[in-house]
DNA sequence: GTGAACCGGGG
DNA sequence: GTGTACGGTTCAC
């Protein structure tokens, strides 16, 4: 099956994990939840004194305590590994733990358990994996209620990863409008009027209370029969995915609202489960149990350098064409005034479901990669910062080289963090005038180069060395063990390994499909590469070290420098420089 | 000059 | 949920 989302639920004592699915064979789609209550949370300590240390935790109501000899910072050292009953323990003992007199420090503390699970199990969102012993349903581990749509099974032997190409999601976008003439809308008081819909698989629809000659508007009598037919299609259509623009802030909220006020159940998850939401920091995340929630508006944030993101302005910049557009203040003229403005209306808000699904399909795919490379749940990767892709795909990599992750800052640490900034690229101001014969010289791939050329990492960063085993930065003359490999340098060594495989495949492929396919994936190698140098300098960085980012820019521009002073040399004049790269001009006198 | 407050998208 | 965004700009003093 695909995993496509992946939480715990408590059942008595016990955390049990749940694996959302889904199976295809032939026409039929099912989703399924795997529930595994073999895991359990545990913790490192760094023992001031280990035997004492040992004794001390064992008195707490901990499952099991055991010395460990794990990597830190590529350093073997010994550690206490404790392990607790549920993962709620963990909140609740280690402050306790952290404080006794023999406990130096804590580690991995702070990893939800779920991205736990799947770091250790080796299981990828977003791709198949193969469960054993599925047939067996034990339903008596959790209260079943007769809505469930999904199949639940019992993990009875292995949950295992297994290759496979890219997943065939069904995919379903919503929009909604409101009527409101007085300003920006109120779920107390303004009504929905209408939820349009567009999927992938041929579903276009707006559900609303008004008639239309239009075969895609389904009337229904009120607006609780809207929000009703409203689950009922999306239990039917049953999608993997659902997509909206801003519908973390505004749509999923504001349907949540409208339905609590009507009194009416909201059971859009595979489980049966409501309509939920997560605090993310100030904002929220909308989410629907076995299906996975995308907002669009954030992706488009991340990926795109635009002045404004909205729908229509990303439509522009991605397909090239004018999205028509209801100011949001007429809307309710449109709906009142009926006839031809409401047709318009109509159409309009399928309009805008339907570029959502537009969007989705030729943006989505690249961050499906990502998912699958970072091996995190799809949801939280569609809502993760890159410095958050990169610190999780480490995390990953640690583990599977048996490295015990840093520790997040302290709000101290932090704030005396962001006080400090590395140096910057090199800027040379442009020269002023119409150039002729430019010649631009592309560096974007110079700092993961230095990187790895240079072996800069927190693990080889030492203060007593010489250059026989040390590469040595300009200017502040930082020193980096020329051996072993460092961890950051290793993990982009074989980043960047792996794109020039897949580049190399797509050259000799034959096949446009697999050659999209194979593209996507080089991008998102690309994309979490070129990510992992700023982040040496990102103040919430597990890995952060400022010497690190300051050593990368000083041999980034010590590189520039040499280099446009060898393009002087043979004619070419730089006009203008900045940090991947300079223009030039030839003069052409050699 | 500095730190707090606000803003984005959505209707 | 083993949790608490983010980065840029404007406002208020």
């Amino acid at each position: 099956m695909v995993l496509l989302d992946i939480d715990y639920i408590t059942r008595g004592e016990k955390a049990i994990i749940r694996l959302f699915g889904r199976e295809k064979n032939d026409e039929n789609e099912t989703s399924i939840i795997v529930l595994d209550d073999g895991f359990q949370p545990y913790i490192y300590v760094v023992p001031r004194d280990i035997e004492e240390c040992q004794e001390q935790i064992e008195e707490l109501n901990v499952e099991k305590v055991e010395k460990v000899e794990m990597k830190d910072l590529a350093k073997n050292k010994h550690f206490i590994k404790v392990t607790f009953n549920h993962p709620q323990d963990v909140p609740k003992l280690r402050d306790k733990i952290r404080d006794l007199p023999s406990v130096k420090d804590i580690r991995e503390h702070d990893i939800p358990f779920y991205r736990r699970y799947l770091i250790d199990k080796g299981l990828f969102p977003m791709a198949e994996v193969e469960v054993e012993g599925k047939t067996v349903p034990p339903l008596d581990i959790t209260e079943i209620s007769n809505n469930y749509l999904a199949n639940i099974f019992k993990l009875q032997g292995e949950i295992q990863p297994i290759s496979s190409d890219f997943p065939d999601l069904n995919i379903l976008s919503l929009d909604i409008e409101v009527y409101n003439p007085k300003g920006m809308p109120k779920s107390e008081e303004d009504p929905i009027i209408m939820i349009s819909l567009s999927s992938n698989q041929g579903l276009q629809k707006v559900i609303s209370t008004e008639r239309s000659s239009l075969d895609f508007v389904e009337t229904v009598k009120n607006e609780s029969e809207i929000i009703k037919r409203f689950v009922e299609i999306i239990q039917k259509e049953n999608p993997d995915l659902l997509i909206g623009y801003n519908s973390d802030n505004f749509d999923f909220p504001y349907i949540k609202d409208r339905a609590e006020l009507l009194n009416i159940p909201l059971n859009l998850g595979t489980d049966g489960s409501q309509l939920k939401f997560m605090k993310k920091g100030y904002a929220n995340a909308a989410l629907v149990k076995g299906r996975v929630h995308v907002d669009l508006y954030l992706i488009m944030r991340r990926y795109l350098q635009l002045d404004r993101y909205t729908l229509e302005r990303v439509y522009l910049e991605l397909f090239d064409q004018e999205k028509q557009d209801i100011p949001g203040d007429e809307i309710h003229h449109y709906w009142s005034e009926g006839g031809e403005k409401l047709e318009t209306l109509f159409k309009y808000s399928l309009d805008d479901a339907v570029t959502v699904t537009e969007i989705g399909e030729k943006m989505l795919p690249l961050t499906l990669e990502l998912t699958r490379i970072v091996g995190q749940p799809f949801f939280d990767v569609a809502r993760m910062a890159t410095g958050q892709l990169v610190e999780w795909y480490l995390i990953r990599k640690a583990y599977e080289q048996g490295e015990v992750v840093p520790n997040k800052p302290s709000a101290s640490q932090y704030s005396n963090r962001r006080g400090k900034k590395a140096s910057g690229g090199y800027v040379k101001d442009p020269v002023k005038g119409l150039h002729e014969n430019i010649v631009y010289f592309d560096f974007r791939s110079l700092y993961p180069s230095i990187i790895i050329s240079k072996n800069v990492s927190p693990d080889t960063l030492v203060t007593e060395c010489d250059d026989k085993k040390c590469h040595i930065s300009p200017e502040k003359q930082y020193m980096f063990l020329k051996e072993p490999a460092g961890f950051v340098p290793s993990i982009i060594g074989n980043i960047l390994h792996e794109r020039m495989r897949l580049k190399t495949m797509m050259k000799e492929s034959s096949n446009d499909e697999e050659k999209k396919f194979l593209n996507v994936q080089q991008e998102a190698l690309k994309r979490l590469a070129n990510s992992m140098y700023g982040v040496y300098g990102y103040s919430r960085f597990r890995w952060y070290r400022l010497e690190c980012a300051d050593a990368i820019t000083a041999w980034g521009r010590d590189y520039i420098k040499k280099t446009m002073e060898k393009a002087e040399h043979f004619g070419f004049k730089p006009v203008y420089a900045d940090t991947d790269g300079f223009y030039a001009v030839y003069h052409g006198n050699h």
